[in-house]
DNA sequence: CTGTATCCTACTCGATACTG
DNA sequence: CAGTATCGAGTAGGATACAG
């Protein structure tokens, strides 16, 4: 993704939390504080597991995410944001606004 | 891309919005105002004018950019935000904010 | 429950040449 | 200047089965 070669920090910005999922995935972190794999997987209808987790190993080497794992059976992982990842909630927040907005606007 | 399907206000506005290009157009478009076709392809570093077409296209079909065609020779063609472009202004200033304040904090 | 492993499709975007 | 036409490459993401 060339993440550090962007001069523009609107592209840098979209090159991290671009793609279909990324900023779905950060909104319900951000409005649930913590999320399971399943129950992520649940929220984003068609997401599949090997994309789910891509995403989520994404995100968390770009520091936007923690993962938070239990060693018990079965098995337990957390995800929740980063402060880094935090950040980013009044972004999110727009996005949400907007699009609450134009639903609004612009009925089906 | 299923725009109207969305449920999830976030995924709504990520379909609207998303893609490589489009938030750095919108955005260079709310810093001046007006741009003409070449001057945002210098602008995006490396977009082929194929791709600028389609964006801008998708961006106006859309409504959220107007298209100025000036009948001149040689031909004119401006581009600006229109009124619900506009409204996504404060999400293109959290971009900006988040990825000048990310560069800030991890240089390279 | 939380993933991996394979395989595959579809779509986005690039390169390049050309046009009104 | 503002595009269009063709062709092609790369990759994001889907389907499905399986594993620790």
């Amino acid at each position: 993704m060339d993440k550090q070669h962007s001069q523009c920090p609107v592209e840098f910005t979209v090159n991290m939390v671009g793609g279909k999922y990324k900023l779905v995935i950060l909104y319900q972190l951000a409005i649930h504080g913590v999320r399971r794999f399943n129950e992520l997987r649940r929220e984003l209808s068609n997401i599949t597991p090997r994309t789910l987790t891509r995403q989520l190993r994404e995100l968390e080497s770009d520091g936007l995410i923690n993962r938070q794992v239990y060693s018990e059976i079965p098995p337990k992982v957390e995800y929740s944001l980063s402060e880094t990842g935090k950040s980013l909630y009044s972004l999110l927040l727009q996005f949400e606004k907007w699009g609450l907005n134009y639903m609004a606007n612009n009925p089906k």
